[in-house]
DNA sequence: AATTAAGCGAGACGGTACGTCGCGTCTTAAG
DNA sequence: CTTAAGACGCGACGTACCGTCTCGCTTAATT
């Protein structure tokens, strides 16, 4: 019983948010400043997101609409659109901020840790689907470890975006999914196998497009 | 001219840091505390550490004593052996929290950067020189590509530290090194060399021991 | 038309409202806690009491059932006993509080005067009442200005209770009728009238009882 | 050692302080407007006033620079004179409300009760020299209570001042000195000193100027 | 019996101020 | 010139109560 939240709440608030985020940065998206933009008293705000912590991993997942990554039988190129989509919301300096805030928020914050999971999970999912279907149709073997696979993909984008601060180009993104996917036991299409000792090596020529990416040296580091 | 630097103030500083950061965590870790619990006034550590992001780094970087990594002829197992070292700087709530911090700090701070990705590499350029050894000598194929191999080796682990906050076991930690370095063309010692089809399945049993973890499923997320 | 009001709110309110008020202080006799305790809605009670003071004003006032003070032939004993149901009523932590919060809100709520007043008032009609009757049968002299000796008995009980935060002991209460009385030209029973000159010193000898109060020694302030 | 209080602090607060009571009353009278007003920073004045209370205590006391009330040889005027000097500072809705505001925080913050105490301590100090050295040359009985005797002097303005809120009238204030010293055992000057039994009623004919204040009829209550 | 005008519990909401925390800068005196 | 000491400006935090509001339900008196 009781009042009903005013479901207009969440929405201004959020976007008032977001547009902070994108003019100020993520330092400037406090729960004060938000208040101050929208008229929506404080307490309310809290009522929603009893930290500022909160509010961070709502606006950022409210910023990730999932992509509907189209499906062609081309497999190495559906799985690195899709990395690219999640390379897209992991870059900038604005979206690196609050993903670093709240990686950094979920130490204490443990009950942040599903959503900020959640993030990369959404694409994670229908990735891992699109994996399970080329092991359906034997494009990928059948002992392929997908999580093994995902942890492979995901991990160096968040390694790049979070420590190294590397550019997330899309060559690299191309780059890392033949490496992987090669690894997985993918005989990229229109191609032979390559033999055992791996000596064929599939990794030097992407099987990917890379639109205009020249090859940058990466950094050593 | 004037009074020489007590050089001792690093030292001491760092050390109740340090102890801080045991006790109550990172968020605990302010400077007014290490100048409170040591006596230290606050300019003398702003006079090394101009912010508390950098002393977090030194913290950060003081802990992190590079053990050595004995070389043997089993590829896998001192890869593997590297990267338990690594994941153990990783784990533990305060350690990760002094990461996840300077992961933050180091958005604003880039110069902050280098520390942050260092922290990583000491063991990455011990393991670099590891993987050279191995295509010098052939276990692995010339056209590996050593840095894409090290990023899908430590990428894991970050996401994992960061992210999900999942353990990293010496299990994972094993079957990660075997995934990743069997993709990059090597031949498990003693083992038939596994193509990448997969017919041999080089990944159900792993070549690195796992000291009595059992297997455990992964969430699936 | 419409429902009737619960009568059961006013009583089930002050009475939660006298607990929370022995047992956390005025400064915790919130609106919040009264409904919180009783069960009963916020806007139930703003119904009753458009504002915090008013609740106050009626807890404070439902706490003072006026105690029959017995009318003897002694003047000065009768006033006194009267003084000193009132000292009880604003003495202790809490009434005084009560009385105090009263008083600031009575700055504002003007319409709270006439209750604080009366708060006094029950006591004042009742004396008045007994010192008119002394007017009328000759112990006090027509000339006494009844309302100038009222204040000057109830002035001080207000003083300590408020301001010094001094006791109000029974021997102070008697003390200061005597005084007063004296003041007003009352020659008290079986005594020789003193004369204001004060060679008889009326006030070194209370003509009231104080049970068991040793002669303590004001502070000087 | 370490830096000094910046004295400015305090007299720019108190100042400001000062400024708003008169502008926008009591009420509005809070940290966060006299840091707003003045620049000063709240964390600077709640280092000298742990609480807005104490900050109220000092803007009274700031407010009450003793006068200097000349000593003639009329006692009477000379204590009318300290009074109505008092009535002064309790009179005016702000400078009440401060009081009341004081009074009821006192409660909870005993440690301001010495403050709230000397408010009216000021002029009672000084009134007590003259009380004092009426009874040394005779003026007053050495059977004097003198603190009895302030008492009922000051309460009576509290008492109109905080609960009844009536004004404080010149001319009150006349008769009831008149009233107390008489009760006291004053002769009023150049008066035959009235009869014990007081029918001579000194109080109907004041010894003090009432400067154009009509005689209002006290309201009943 | 149907209508209707309150009363009531629940709890969201806007508002205002509170008092606290940490940062990084500064001022002073001591060595 | 370094230190210890500690005041200072700044900005945000999260909390507390206030008094108002919007719900849905209940309870009479009125039609």
């Amino acid at each position: 019983m009781g009042r009903p939240r005013d479901a207009g709440v969440e929405r201004v608030a959020l976007d008032a948010a977001a547009r902070v985020l994108a003019e100020h940065g993520h330092q400037a998206l406090t729960v004060d400043a938000v208040a101050a933009r929208t008229g929506i008293a404080k307490t309310t705000l809290y009522r929603r997101w009893p930290t500022r912590a909160h509010l961070l991993a709502a606006v950022a997942e409210a910023a990730l609409a999932p992509p509907t990554v189209p499906r062609t039988d081309d497999l190495a190129a559906d799985v690195a659109a899709a990395l690219r989509a999640l390379s897209q919301a992991l870059t900038g300096a604005s979206r690196t901020g609050v993903l670093a805030d709240l990686v950094a928020a979920a130490t204490h914050h443990t009950e942040l840790r599903p959503t900020l999971h959640r993030l990369g999970e959404v694409r994670r999912a229908t990735t891992r689907d699109r994996l399970a279907g080329a092991v359906a149709d034997g494009t990928l073997p059948s002992s392929a470890d997908l999580d093994m696979v995902l942890d492979q993909l995901l991990g160096p984008l968040y390694l790049h975006a979070l420590v190294t601060g590397d550019e997330l180009t899309d060559h690299y993104v191309g780059r890392l999914v033949d490496s992987v996917l090669a690894g997985a036991g993918f005989a990229a299409k229109g191609r032979a196998a390559p033999g055992p000792t791996g000596t064929g090596s599939p990794r030097d020529a992407s099987t990917t497009t890379h639109p205009g990416t020249p090859v940058a040296p990466r950094r050593s580091a």
